[in-house]
DNA sequence: TTTAGGG
DNA sequence: CCCTAAA
């Protein structure tokens, strides 16, 4: 119990960002009661959000990141040639970040500091640096953020290619204001690759429309020039359609395809959440840390490389816990967390986009599932919540002990009566990968997690837009790895029994029904396929235009395609200042409104004729 | 199961 | 997105 409230303090002191409502106020975030999971969902809501941020803001044009994509997000991939069409990757001991980063030491504040930080932190998101000069929390950047007390912590995390995530910055707001900017920040390869892009001049302009969409637009005009066949708005007479519609141009599927990778990630605002619980010692430390992150203690944990350490600060009394150390907080930063190692196992042949996608999925999939932060000190985990820290033995004596915390699944089996399958990869323009190919693979096991399960963390990330989560999978249980960084903890991610410590009430077959789908906004790209289908088609034909467009998005029903499709004759009919959202091009609407007007009068005459 | 529409 | 009557 207290170790819970420990935890549950330290969230607190984040700030994570929160489920906002959408822009209608009508997507219901539902959260339950328990803080604790919230909070450290919230938090790997952000992680996600960044995850997902990073995974589609292009290649960059970093070598190591061009070469290892998933690199990113910690994932190793071993590329078997020797399997031709189907490279296999196989499991590969994490090298280096197989561990939960968490520094000791109050949080600082990070008022006045964002550009500093963001600068430093953003040089690059795939070097190992780290916050190491000083920079030992994350933040958030937002202008909120300033709203905040300097009593609140907050957490950015970003990317490492060591596998650990970290705590990110927003990448759309400083798009285009930066776009001089050379630097080899996210921003950076985000400009750059939009920049060359064959036309250079649509992205700016979307880019500079609206700020808060930057990420948004800039992804999905990353996302756009991969389609294999640009949309056009002529209208010729084809068949039955009078819309344009190449048959033979796998673009039905392909645009789809790709928009597959368009998640309802906007960059919007972020919304942090404060915990109700303010007044801990925790909050009461963080007076003494300067916004320079300054490492309390005076040591430097994992300086200029990752080493995570935690340690452990002492200082303020810690009440009930243990009166010999009275006096004492365990004051905790935790500077990453132990994300799973995921395996991808994709044909070589396959896109980036679809690699995009994959690791997206793997990652949406993992963490989007019901999650849970373990703890682990010397690599162990402990599994009795009840004993205190001090009786776990962590206190301000031991310095030496290594905390880890990780995030994991809640539950410890993929049970999925959804069972969506986490790829997308087969279009029409790549030859089709059976599923087995393509799916996620952990090391236990196949993962093929229903996101569906997750609905209420996920509607919550959803709704933040940004967020979208996911989690472990499974961590290399490879305890060699510890020798190599001290302070890290090497954790089996998908730990069955850390799992099974954790109750939960699964979602087993149908006994957790009711929980309302996640909010996903349809990207362009989804827009885009959905007018092509319908032209071709027609407005009373849903089933067979998910067919035909979304056959592999599980998540679209031809129930969300017909209900896109009545909003998008509506948007279309509205002038685009009433619009929300992300602004559908008006080519597209111009579509919408021809393909509905000339189906309106088809089902007219039918009528007519019928009767 | 699909459609079609209101909520 | 959800819920459902109707087909």
């Amino acid at each position: 119990m207290i170790m819970q409230k420990r935890l549950d303090y330290s969230f607190n002191g984040y700030q994570v960002p929160r489920a906002s409502r959408s822009p209608r106020g009508r997507g219901t975030v539902r959260k339950r009661p328990d803080s604790n999971r919230i909070q450290a969902f919230d938090i790997l809501a952000s992680v996600a959000g960044n995850l997902l941020q990073k995974n589609q803001s292009s290649i960059p044009d970093n070598a190591a990141s061009a070469k290892d994509p998933l690199a990113v997000f910690g994932i190793n991939i071993k590329e078997n040639k020797q399997e031709n069409q189907v490279g296999s990757f196989k499991e590969e001991q994490f090298e280096n970040g197989t561990c939960s980063e968490v520094v000791s030491g109050c949080v600082p504040s990070l008022q006045g500091k964002h550009e500093n930080q963001r600068v430093a932190g953003d040089s690059s998101f795939h070097d190992n640096h780290l916050e190491g000069q000083g920079q030992n929390v994350i933040e958030r950047e937002d202008e909120r953020v300033k709203l905040r007390s300097t009593n609140e912590k907050t957490i950015r995390i970003k990317n490492r290619s060591d596998g650990l995530i970290e705590p990110s910055q927003r990448a759309s707001r400083d798009c285009s204001a930066e776009n001089h900017v050379e630097k080899p920040s996210l921003e950076g390869h985000f400009r750059r690759n939009l920049d060359s892009l064959p036309n250079g001049s649509g992205t700016r302009k979307l880019l500079n429309r609206d700020d808060d969409e930057n990420f948004v637009r800039s992804t999905e005009l990353n996302s756009k020039n991969k389609i294999p066949d640009p949309p056009t708005d002529t209208i010729k007479v084809k068949d039955a359609s009078p819309f344009v519609n190449d048959e033979n141009n796998s673009g039905d599927n392909s645009v789809l395809e790709n928009s597959e990778m368009m998640y309802p990630f906007k960059k919007r605002k972020f919304f942090y959440q404060t915990s109700s619980s303010t007044s801990d010692s925790w909050s009461h430390c963080q007076g003494t840390v300067d916004s320079s992150c300054t490492r309390v203690n005076g040591t430097n944990h994992g300086t200029g490389g990752t080493m995570h350490v935690i340690e452990e600060s002492s200082s303020i009394a810690d009440e009930e816990v243990h009166p010999e150390s009275k006096g004492c907080n365990v004051k905790l930063s935790i500077k990453s967390f132990k994300v799973p190692e995921l395996f991808i196992d994709i044909p070589e042949t396959a896109t980036i986009g679809s690699l995009k996608r994959t690791v997206m999925e793997a990652v949406t999939t993992i963490l989007g599932d019901e999650l849970h932060v373990g703890i682990l000190l010397q690599g162990k985990k402990i599994r009795d919540d009840s004993k205190t820290l001090i009786q776990t033995g962590i206190s301000q004596d031991d310095k030496r002990h290594r905390l880890g915390f990780m995030l994991e699944p809640r539950h410890n089996r993929i049970s999925s009566s959804y069972n969506e399958d986490p790829c997308f990869l087969t279009t029409g323009s790549q030859p089709k990968l059976s599923r087995q190919s393509t799916s996620l693979m952990l090391q236990q096991g196949t993962y093929n997690v229903s996101r569906e399960r997750s609905t209420v963390k996920i509607e919550n990330c959803a709704e933040g837009d940004l967020n979208m989560v996911s989690s472990l999978g499974e961590a290399s249980a490879n305890n060699n790895n510890m020798s190599k960084c001290r302070a890290l903890v090497t954790v089996p991610a998908i730990n069955m029994d850390a799992l099974a410590v954790v109750p939960y009430r699964r979602k087993s077959g149908n006994s957790y029904f009711g929980q309302r789908r996640i909010r996903r906004p349809f990207s362009v790209l989804e827009v885009e396929a959905l007018v092509q289908a319908v032209e071709k088609l027609g407005t009373g034909r849903w089933r067979d235009v998910k067919q035909r467009a979304f056959d592999h998005a599980k998540h679209r029903t031809y129930v969300d395609l017909k209900d896109k499709w009545k909003t998008l004759v509506h948007t279309a009919r509205i002038s685009p200042q009433q619009r929300r959202g992300e602004p559908v091009p008006q080519e597209l609407l111009d579509r919408v409104l021809s393909a509905h007007a000339y189906w309106s009068q088809q089902q007219c005459k039918h009528q007519f004729k019928s009767m």
